[in-house]
DNA sequence: CTGGGGATGGGGCCC
DNA sequence: AGGGCCCCATCCCCA
């Protein structure tokens, strides 16, 4: 898997979008219960009423979020010369619904990721948690945690990756035991909301609309990255041509089949 | 080659 | 502390 996101990433400044908010508005979209209940097992939770009023955040970008490529300077611009921008961000679509609490299921969760606590973990189920490696010395003798001298990296068994606390331990070997199992189609996910995501797939849903045209997307990122196509100034530059695109990807691609350098 | 949609994975933050 | 949700990133595929 070439995806290599499991490696802490240097402090990032990200935003702070204000969930509580989100939380706050009424409902508009609603999952189709009966079918998507259908497809998600036990360990899924339930369709969750989508949230209208939850807002892109702004399009204005910090260079950190793209290294290499050279986001173009929002902030330059007069407020009035991004009205665009400001329309994007006030879409009704948003929120996608990922997950919610399961309805109490009778049953406990077939997942063994189920919501026991770390405390319990450690001391007496670690050994049978599977993915994890050897047993850190500080969970043999816990007030040692707190020491950063003694801090010790938990190990995935699966990758030897290593992470500094075991909830992120946790998260990461469910990519590799997958415990999350779409009912259709038998497809496995490491969370239970990219297993909603999935599920959408099947099920045609669409949750996240454009405001700018009739399109509709299953997922919020897809969205986000629809809403460039409709904005003049897209976020990626071309360092040696000035070319801009809407995607970070579009710009490597861009760039690995050799730019001709002029301006286009 | 470019642009864009679809799908998916992972870390971070908030509750 | 853990779950839920968010955003970002990336790959694949097609027009």
């Amino acid at each position: 898997m070439p995806r290599s996101f499991l490696v802490r990433k240097p402090a990032c400044s990200r935003r702070r979008p204000n969930y509580s908010e989100l939380h706050d508005s009424s409902p508009e979209f609603t999952f189709q219960q009966p079918y998507d209940q259908a497809h998600l097992l036990a360990a899924i939770p339930p369709p969750e009423v989508l949230n209208p009023t939850a807002s892109l955040p702004t399009l204005i970008w910090d260079s950190l979020l793209a290294p290499q490529a050279q986001p173009i300077g929002w902030a330059s611009l007069l407020p009035q010369e991004i009205p665009k921008a400001v329309e994007l961000t006030s879409l009704s679509d948003e929120d996608s619904g990922k997950g919610s609490q399961p309805p109490s299921p009778p049953s406990p969760a077939p997942s063994s990721f189920s919501s026991t606590s770390a405390s319990s973990l450690e001391a007496e189920g670690y050994a049978a948690f599977p993915g994890l490696g050897p047993l850190p010395k500080q969970l043999s003798g816990l007030s040692g945690a707190k020491d950063p001298q003694s801090r010790k990296a938990f190990n995935c068994k699966y990758c030897n990756k290593e992470y500094i606390s075991l909830g992120a331990l946790k998260m990461h070997i469910r990519s590799h035991t997958l415990p999350c199992v779409c009912a259709t189609c038998g497809k496995a996910f490491s969370r239970p909301w990219l297993l909603q995501g999935h599920v959408r797939t099947h099920t045609g849903e669409k949750p996240f609309s454009c405001s700018h045209c009739s399109r509709a997307f299953a997922d919020r990122s897809n969205l986000r990255a629809h809403l460039q196509t409709h904005s003049d100034v897209k976020k990626y530059q071309c360092k040696t041509c000035s070319r801009t695109f809407s995607r970070m990807s579009l710009l490597h691609k861009h760039q690995e089949s050799g730019c001709s350098g002029g301006p286009r």
